[in-house]
DNA sequence: CTTGAATAGTAAGCACGCTTATTATATATA
DNA sequence: TATATATAATAAGCGTGCTTACTATTCAAG
């Protein structure tokens, strides 16, 4: 327990997450995409037509920071705004042409990004990473909503 | 290889920084420090006195993000600017009082993050999950430095 | 000593996340 | 029907990272 390094689990994550996010914006930046505008037109590419508060969900991020993202991105020709005649309240995002044509090329270009990160890290090492990742975003959405449901029970009890 | 997940790699990484540093402010908010203000206090802690410029090493983050990091801390009454009486260009930053009462607090909260996070991963499992995030950070700030030799050597023709 | 390059720090302005508040529209209920 | 609530999107403004450009200071070279 003495140096096993978990007290250097949030530093070590939050240094991959800045470091893979600026390597890949180094590769794309001919494209104009960033990150962020990349996982947003990977879920659009998928579900054409999708609303943006869905979206926001899909995304697990907040509706403001979709409808900022999704204005930079229409600016930028990567995605279009339509109503829907059904809900006039409701805007559905299409990817463009654009986007399309290069979706297959980002793609491979973060894979790329994934193989260099990874290099030296065994197939097995790789499938326990995965692996824990997918249990630690697991562990905090989960408890994220148990908190919730705690707060809500204790608002009405003796907390 | 088919469906290893490595393909969500970059999005895993950035769901569980995310989430951590949710959960951390969650509970740290009630002392008013976010997690980029945690990491720079970690460093000032070890090193009272150390310079703008040396922190932006450490925290390899630009020293204008430490700058304005500081200003912030500075307001909240965790750290101290002093000038360097050696070189006036240098401002040496020190913990104030409140930030060495709260260190051993909020180091405490930061492994709680950690360990609720990692729920359910066995020991081997997180030894594994510590030396691939090891060996991506070696592994990206390794080459970001060949690439700038490359590009160094590049400009200067035969170097 | 003077000039010029290098270094420490900051200012301005952008991207992307957030919270809080507002507008427009839909839906449920009195 | 009229009113109240809920939902979709946006506006305003903050924190934290960035790039680019600036000032102040130090140091090296002449």
């Amino acid at each position: 327990m003495v140096s096993d390094g978990i007290d250097r689990l949030g530093f070590l994550i939050h240094d991959v997450q800045r470091l893979m996010r600026k390597r890949f914006e180094a590769r794309a930046s001919g494209l104009g995409l960033s990150s962020a505008q990349w996982r947003l037109l990977v879920r659009v590419a998928k579900e054409a037509g999708v609303a943006q508060a869905r979206l926001a969900e899909l995304l697990e991020i907040e509706p403001i920071s979709v409808s900022r993202l999704v204005d930079r991105m229409e600016e930028g020709g990567w995605i279009e705004r339509r109503s829907d005649a059904a809900d006039r309240r409701v805007r559905m995002i299409f990817p463009t042409e654009k986007a399309n044509a290069a979706y297959a090329e980002v793609k491979s270009l973060a894979g790329e990004v994934y193989e260099e990160s990874l290099s030296g890290v065994s197939p097995e090492d790789r499938r326990v990473l995965i692996r824990a990742l997918d249990v630690i975003v697991q562990n905090l959405t989960e408890s994220e909503a148990s908190s919730l449901e705690k707060i809500k029970s204790a608002e009405g009890a003796t907390a």
